[in-house]
DNA sequence: CAATTCTGCTAAAACGCTTGATCAAGCTCT
DNA sequence: AGAGCTTGATCAAGCGTTTTAGCAGAATTG
């Protein structure tokens, strides 16, 4: 039995439980207009700065002074029923913790959105095809301007049904079929630029370390890295791509191979292989840079700009990729209509690469 | 001048833009009721499976084959107008994208809105007071259900006037003022609990790296660590507590000073201090855990669960943080009166600790 | 000075939905 | 047979805005 001491008027003991004090009802237009003396038109009509409005600067201003006073805020529910379209864009995304990057999607998507006046309204689906189409439906039936359909990592990946029912942009994937904008990043370039660093070191012997895993990321940052060669006219050497699970766990496992391969520097998929790589590199008295550079991709800020030395790589353009979405689906910006946009990556240059002596 | 080729009907050529259809007005329940013949009052008993009404099933049946067949979504903004209060909860991050942390609170937050029925409306404010303002403008504008005001790490913070307008809670940060309902990881415990990994293998001189900065984090986790020593009888002796910055570099510079205390174990401020550490010890030829043992705190995936070997550490409980104020919010939870909830920091055990060997 | 144009403001419909009040039938009781 | 239920559905008001058409009076014009 729980003793009744509690049961005096205004509880100070420690554990009491917050009494929320009921919230007095939100003033309205209607209120607004009768302390102003007005009708809710003119109300509307100073609220919302109409330009073509006539309205004498001293009736502008008692509504304005009513408004103050009451502390009114318009109800955006019923501007949005009136003018049928909400200011909301819906991201939904299929991992919004699992890494860092789906957070900054998330951050170029709302910065940019609120830059148009837009809200973001979000989802995380973990990938699960029930959620997605809830979650859909919600912002559906919110009546957002459009969607933004993300993927934490870059795929392919199939439009659900519902989907089609908005507007929506393809965020950091991509679908073959039917004209379905899309924004991902240029992993070709982001590879050209990765294995550019080491060449303009002058570096001539590179291995790439990729994954295992298709992607789309496999393969572009593969060509990327062939590319590059050719432009400095190095032959391609498909013995020098290995091939490891892309985290620290594959860089470090790949250091043995990498060392039989007689390189004075590495390009390897991710960051988090290059982690690895680093611990298989130092075990065995090796020195980065000095005795091999190393690239990375992805630039995943926690881990490469603190490595030691920090790691030189490729930005994934996250945040662009998100604000380029809105920028998209609001119409400010083209879409190709045949492929998806590419996203450019950027490079990001830090200690891990050095300057090769002349033989 | 704009040449006018582009006047051609249909352009098909490579980068012709999306030509994107005007959507159709969307269905209305209006529109229901007519395609099966009855009221909009009996659509809307139906769509909302109302217990109480009365409908016949051969009219229930006629009204869903009309829903399916037009593809009716209900309008929630028309629903909000007429209940009052919206679904959703408003969500502002003073940094969603630095760290994986705000990363969590969100996903946690998202999850136990959904759970009840809520969307999340979030804004990320990057700690710019105005923009602040705006994002909470706007989600009073939107009715939302209570607002999550969140840091990205733990700290006091001052409520700003308007959110007071709404029900909120401070997740993540606390306001010494007046009764706001607060919640926020319990870092004395999780102090205490990593301290614990370290003292159930038998270590009993254990250093702890502390960070310079101050923050409720900084005496939490060493006043942690203190209890827990003092749990073992062993007594605090402060030559043993280092202090520097919080961050890689912090720890690896921290590796010099710690040597000459003759420990068998370190707890450090943070994963990102230890990861320092790894490569301070490393350097000097010290393995972990044979050599010195190491736990971290915040578990900080990228970096603890990765590094070698694997680093124990305790858990920052973002998520639960989020889910929690959402929680609370919603009235589900009881927040005490005088101080923040404190959520429990879970340890992870690694293999950076291993039993000491009997000397 | 009458005709016209401006100026400042309001009335009222509409947006899509919910819900309490109401109603017309068909039943079941005495 | 009439009173009283029950059943199945409708009416209509109202939620807080926006916006168009229109109105009264003042100012300007010829």
């Amino acid at each position: 039995m729980i003793s009744q001491e509690n049961n005096s008027v205004t509880p100070l003991g420690a554990a009491a439980p917050l009494e929320r004090p009921p919230r007095p009802q939100p003033v309205t237009l209607r209120q607004v207009a009768e302390a102003a003396g007005v009708s809710t038109a003119t109300v509307s009509l100073v609220v919302n700065k109409k330009k073509a409005a006539r309205i004498s600067d001293k009736t502008r201003k008692r509504v304005r002074d009513a408004i103050r006073d009451l502390g009114y805020r318009p109800n955006a529910m019923a501007q949005t029923l009136v003018s049928g379209s909400s200011r909301f864009i819906g991201l939904v995304a299929d991992a919004i913790a699992t890494t860092p990057f789906a957070g900054q999607i998330i951050h170029g998507a709302q910065d940019e959105a609120w830059k148009h006046g837009y809200a973001l309204l979000i989802a995380n689906t973990e990938g699960n095809r029930e959620l997605e189409t809830d979650a859909i439906a919600m912002m559906l039936e919110y009546k957002v301007r459009g969607i933004l359909y993300s993927t934490w990592f870059h795929r392919a990946t199939d439009v659900p049904a519902s989907l089609r029912e908005s507007d929506f942009v393809l965020v950091n994937c991509f679908s073959a079929e039917s004209g379905a904008r899309a924004v991902v990043p240029d992993e070709i370039q982001g590879g050209r630029s990765a294995t550019e660093i080491l060449l303009k070191h002058g570096h001539r012997r590179i291995a790439f370390i990729n994954a295992t895993i298709p992607a789309p990321a496999k393969d572009g940052r593969l060509q990327g890295y062939k590319e590059a060669l050719e432009a400095e006219g190095i032959p391609f050497d498909a013995g020098l791509v290995l091939e490891a699970y892309p985290d620290q766990e594959g860089g470090y496992g790949a250091t043995e191979e990498l060392l039989k391969r007689d390189v004075t520097a590495v390009y390897c998929y991710n960051d988090r292989m290059a982690m690895g790589l680093y611990d298989g590199l130092r075990e065995r008295g090796l020195a980065i840079p000095d005795d091999i550079a190393v690239v990375g991709f992805d630039n995943q800020e926690v881990i490469a700009a603190h490595l030691r030395p920090p790691l030189s790589t490729v930005s994934l353009p996250h945040y662009e990729l998100g604000a380029a979405g809105v920028r998209m689906l609001l119409g400010l910006e083209e879409a190709q209509a045949t492929a998806p946009t590419k996203i450019y990556c950027p490079t990001v240059e830090r200690n891990s690469v050095r300057a090769l002596a002349p033989a």
